[in-house]
DNA sequence: AGAAAAAATGCAACTGATTGCATAAAAATA
DNA sequence: TATTTTTATGCAATCAGTTGCATTTTTTCT
């Protein structure tokens, strides 16, 4: 069966007999064509079930109405929040979304902004994967000063805006809350401290404590890669520790889970044998036993916040080169899995 | 600052005193176009930073070489093993991946129906939202003949070709495998019954159920929404029903965990009071305790399995008019959550 | 060398919508 | 009624590639 051929500004014009101009006035309610003209036009549009073509339009409007998004997974929580916030934002003003994951990598990273870079999206929100180093393969973007806005996994020292939490504050909380629990032995499993979330997350760590006069034990430090495996690895290189560390602060939730569970499967009791801290507030927190003391990560408030500062960039509102840093609340929820002197 | 002008091919094409038809075809490695002419003239596309127009090219080819994705949902496991299969096939087609979620909503699923559409993408792999009811928002695919491809959750009468498990099988595997385990009273949660997958499992559990002759009892048929809340509203209802059933089927691994959390905080020893068994294979399976057991959904497979039978529709070796019922090879997991009779 | 076949390149129409500028029509003013 | 102003519409170029067909160039064969 034949596919029916496109209906185009053109057949509209011809039935009405105008112009296509008008035709395309029209169909964007631009109050230049007379109400009448553009009720009949947009009526006929609809009867004979034209829909525009993007790509025409595209091609003359050199605008593509559409932003890139470039997230390291998609299967988190954060991650999707994030999407939702987002979404929220430029479904409003008028904008789609082309989605790029790069699973961690930043061979498929570099491909994905290349490929968005062709696509000549708009603009582009990006968090950056693991072992991303620098934002060389981002040039393309600053060359043509299409606007890039990064959240989460950012490069720090970059001049660029960028949309993050105080991971820093954070790390010396969660510490912070281990120490007031009588904990003085805290490990603290991390990842690449080239990335910023981790390097700040340590510094917190350390900061928190200088404060209460702990010293800081380069041994209890395991960068690892968040995995389910680094969970599991984790857990083993703590049962070896002598003395056994008391607490462990374990920078993502689900490494977290497993780690506790490897643990519990050792005989350590949690949060009595050590207390533990993740990091997110995935949903795990909620289902693994004990729940899980964790760093709220407010993803939605995030995506929404990045999104709403692209959109002022590309309305012009706002200049794309100054440098801007946002950085959005995050919280420590405390239960049970870090609370050694009773319940709250 | 102001943006340079793009390269087209007409600067190609000037530079090197040849014709745009030339570097066309040459840019598209078209051998009819001499071999030294063709690498002259990518070089200078090199150099100059030519990046080729979608726009004019999908204008004028009619195009997209995209394909759209319609899912429920991002943050499962399932649903991203299952584009992770898509990428792995389209991506050595050649075909970029529009992937639109609906969040489970029916009204959302059609504006992303209407919105890929627009987009014109080549075709359209498909899941269904939880309350989506018929297929009449795809009718405008139908129409003009754009192949679409449903996975997961299907309409299973509608004549379209679609890629699913035997969830009759699934639902019997896991039925059978609770009854050995010496269970009586089988608690069953799902979702609603006009979706599919949820119907065919249910009858699964049937049939497993008449085989050892245990009487059907309808009120230990749960019909919820496999959320948090679904869970913890199923533990509750359970632990209420007289006398308290022995086992729970439980058709979500989110769900099954929330709710086994919910019976031990009662007191309810599992496995020994009540056996419990999931569904999907998620990750939080193996970190909640007891460990739990569930049906393996292979969603790579499945991914891939669509986005070849797609590629194929798209290069016209296959009729899409012609039904096709592909079934992924799906398998009951043990684990502790279910073994009363001790360890396997 | 000349004719035929094969290979390489070019011409120009085509894809569908947008928009600056010109013009026509209608309304307001003198 | 003639003239100016306002409002509405149309002309035609433009965006950047693609491709059927014609033409030119090169190679092969007799």
């Amino acid at each position: 069966m034949k596919t029916k051929k496109e209906v185009t500004i053109y057949d509209i014009a011809q039935q009405l007999d105008i112009s296509t101009a008008t035709v395309s006035r029209a169909l964007q309610n631009n109050p230049v064509i007379n109400k009448n003209t553009r009720r009949k036009i947009q009526e006929a549009a609809r009867e004979l079930g034209y829909r525009q073509n993007t790509f025409a339009s595209n091609l003359r409007k050199q605008k593509t109405n559409t932003i890139g998004i470039i997230v390291h997974e998609l299967n988190s929580n954060f991650i999707t929040s994030v999407l939702a916030g987002i979404e929220k934002v430029t479904a409003d003003a008028g904008y789609d979304l082309l989605i790029a994951h790069s699973s961690e990598s930043f061979k498929k990273e570099t491909a994905n902004v290349l490929n968005l870079f062709h696509k000549r999206v708009d603009g582009l929100i990006a968090s950056l994967a693991f072992d991303t180093r620098g934002l060389d393969h981002f040039q393309s973007f600053f060359d043509k000063n299409i606007p890039v806005i990064f959240f989460d996994r950012v490069e720090e020292k970059a001049d660029n805006t960028k949309v993050i939490i105080d991971n820093f504050k954070a790390g010396y909380q969660a510490t912070k809350h281990l120490i007031e629990q009588g904990c003085k032995r805290i490990v603290i499993v991390t990842a690449s401290l080239s990335r910023n979330v981790y390097a700040e997350r340590l510094r917190g760590y350390k900061e928190a404590l200088r404060e209460r006069q702990i010293k800081f034990d380069e041994n209890l430090v395991l960068i690892k890669d968040l995995s389910e495996k680094c969970g599991r690895e984790a857990a083993l290189q703590i049962l070896q520790m002598k003395p056994r560390p008391d607490a462990a602060f374990i920078t993502n939730d689900f490494s977290a889970a497993v780690c506790m569970q490897t643990l519990k499967e050792k005989g350590i009791r949690i949060p009595q044998d050590i207390a533990i801290v993740g990091f997110n507030n995935d949903a795990i927190c909620k289902i693994i036993e004990p729940q899980l003391t964790t760093i709220n990560y407010p993803g939605m408030d995030i995506g929404e916040m990045a999104a709403r500062n692209l959109i002022a960039h590309l309305k012009g509102d706002t200049d794309i080169r100054q440098t801007n840093t946002i950085i959005a609340k995050s919280e420590l929820i405390i239960r049970q899995s870090s609370l050694k002197k009773g319940k709250k």
